[in-house]
DNA sequence: GGCCTTGCATTGTGATCGCAATTTGATCTT
DNA sequence: AAGATCAAATTGCGATCACAATGCAAGGCC
């Protein structure tokens, strides 16, 4: 079974790349929230043995991406209850904000550019109603602007944060379909961004999330 | 080597009780910053075998409690510079405030008398200057006020930060000793606490945050 | 005498095996 | 024919082994 040693000089170990693999499927929410899974299906999956993906999915137990039932000790995918949306929401609209802000003071041409350029890529997922798409641009976009903070610990907090209510992101968008009021406010972030205003920069982030949030307590609510 | 079959149907894994071991000894401070530690080594103090020992790491590493040189791939207890330390204390002064107002909302009698013999378990443990048990008191009389709050996603973001911040405390407190005025700010939360006083709880604890992420700061100077 | 090289111990990683607990599906009973 | 029971398969956990890479230290070389 693939057991063919791999040449990888490829530079990261495989429990990282299915660590990262099993994570963009969470981000762009193509695993779908209360659905179970188990180590030896994923390995099978990914053509790798279960020990890396072991360590894989304890890192993503232990980010709260992926719950285990305790009597079980089986695992799945945590659903979303209101009440955890709400945390998550509060949690997201204090810390990305801030690393908006602290981004703003190290924004450089170079950094707009690459905004742009996935806004721009964003813009067209979203035209083409590629909810995968969408979902990675939106995703590169806040945390491209995130890393230049300079902060690790809060965009390690940020990212976690993402992670956990990714799942979800994704069956609003899919429920709701493209709402193009989001580049609206990236748009002011990227103009907040030139000049160097980090206030504006917070403001941005903070209402594109806020609208974002909303539309997703919509949703839960709708469904539960 | 201890391979003895466990008879103890223990409620627990054995890979939790290892975290939950070296959790333990990092929120204490008992592992010093910058100490480099190995699988083998602590699955042979511990008495496991070095499998359960990984898997503890791998969640510890997750939550940043524990890091691992990219190059070496060997792990050790992440040494706190001064940007770090800001940035956790910014952190912790936002989730450990709001999880005490939330807690003042459900506090019975019950809730106030266990922080009262915490908090004087505590007032004890500065009094003999026992480094281990005032750490372990402060540790319970926060989490067990935060449990109150029902707030499960915060609830984890602060014990991250409390691990992560944890072999800082130690060396601090082992520097400069005991400090009794925080012991002043846990009174006036139980106060706030027993009149339900939602802000006046997020007041107290945000002080003496305060007053202990300031000492660290200093002493974090003082020493690099 | 100082620097370099070589050999050994240790480290993290991945694979494979065994085990106990749980789930699942089929057979049997009523 | 419907529900209960039992056997087989699946799952997570822990142990052990193998291996490549790194760190360390002793010894040799200039």
């Amino acid at each position: 079974m693939a057991a063919v040693r791999r040449p990888l000089a490829d530079s990261q170990a495989v429990h990282d790349q299915v660590y990262a693999a099993i994570r963009r499927a969470l981000i762009t929410g193509r695993i779908a929230p209360g659905k179970g899974v188990s180590l030896r299906s994923l390995a099978a999956e990914l053509g790798v043995s279960p020990m890396p993906v072991r360590d894989a999915v304890r890192r993503l137990v232990a980010e709260r991406a992926l719950a285990i039932n305790p009597a079980n000790k089986r695992l799945s995918v945590p659903s979303l209850t209101a009440d955890r949306l709400e945390q998550l929401a509060l949690a997201r609209l204090w810390v990305e904000p801030e690393l908006a802000a602290r981004a703003a003071a190290g924004a450089d041409a170079g950094l707009i550019r690459q905004l742009q350029a996935v806004d721009a890529d964003l813009d067209e997922a979203l035209r083409l109603g590629d909810v995968d798409r969408y979902m990675t641009a939106n995703h590169a976009f806040h945390f491209t602007l995130y890393e230049r903070a300079g902060a690790e610990v809060l965009l390690a907090m940020a990212g976690g944060l993402w992670l956990q209510i990714g799942p979800f992101m994704r069956v609003v968008f899919g429920r709701v379909g493209a709402n193009d009021l989001a580049a609206d406010h990236h748009a002011q972030a990227i103009a907040a961004l030139k000049a160097k205003d980090a206030e504006g920069a917070r403001r941005a982030i903070a209402a594109d999330l806020s609208e974002g949030m909303d539309k997703m307590r919509a949703a839960v609510e709708g469904v539960s």
